[in-house]
DNA sequence: TAGTTAGTTAACATTCTTGCTATGTCACCG
DNA sequence: CGGTGACATAGCAAGAATGTTAACTAACTA
């Protein structure tokens, strides 16, 4: 899968503009130094954030409440944050035990750098 | 040079955070469907937009007005998406007999990309 | 089952973005 | 040197983004 659909073209009309509607959110997504800092943060989580009594950081990332608080902003600020990086598909939640950890996509990542590559 | 400075640190923190506030007004450069139509249409000027009689298209770039008519928005809308390009560095102004020329900045663009990739 | 805790949703304020129209400014040209 | 055309700036309105606090939901725990 591509992290961002092909080029395709609307076939109500002739218009030869690729579809970066879906690229748009995304990037919106990653616009943000607060997302593009958890996204940093997630590279390691287990030397960013506190040890975890649940939930594996390396298979499951890190925990809402550790990334919330080290953005340093209100819960449902920082909810929102994690809720946008994963619509875009950028970092994956896992709901284990009343917590909910979040991981990279580094699979979707990886595609979009490519995409970007080929703007 | 790096389209974006390295992550480089506060010395005045301890702060073990990269500096991606430069990078946050790329991508916001970036995340818009409307810029991404002109990065793309700025690929191959001489087909996307019609002759000009002076400016190569291919060395300065197509006319600011040529690419404020194809958007369908109005003038001061257009000149401002310009800018906001040409600021983040994307893309490359030329003035030349009262008119103003825009081509790609393939460098930044490659040099972006690349640290994209390493997101 | 009752309480505590994680996380979402609601409601709201502030700021940023993006569009518009109207007006300036500056360079070319006749 | 005066007019015209290209582009920028000013001012405004509407919608999106981001922050807050308060209230709600759901799940673990004792």
């Amino acid at each position: 899968m591509s992290p961002v659909p092909a080029p395709a073209r609307d076939s109500a009309s002739d218009s030869a503009v690729p579809a970066f509607d879906r690229l748009e959110m995304v990037l919106k997504a990653l616009a943000s130094e607060r997302r593009l800092m958890i996204l940093d943060w997630l590279k390691d989580p287990a030397v960013n954030f506190p040890p975890q009594e649940h939930g594996d950081p390396i298979e499951h990332g890190a925990c809402n409440l550790f990334i919330v608080e080290k953005l340093g902003v209100s819960q449902p600020a920082g909810s929102r944050h994690l809720k946008i990086l994963v619509d875009a598909g950028l970092v994956i939640p896992t709901r284990r035990k009343g917590w909910t950890y979040y991981r990279r996509n580094e699979e979707f990542l990886s595609e979009l750098a490519a995409q970007i590559a080929s703007l």
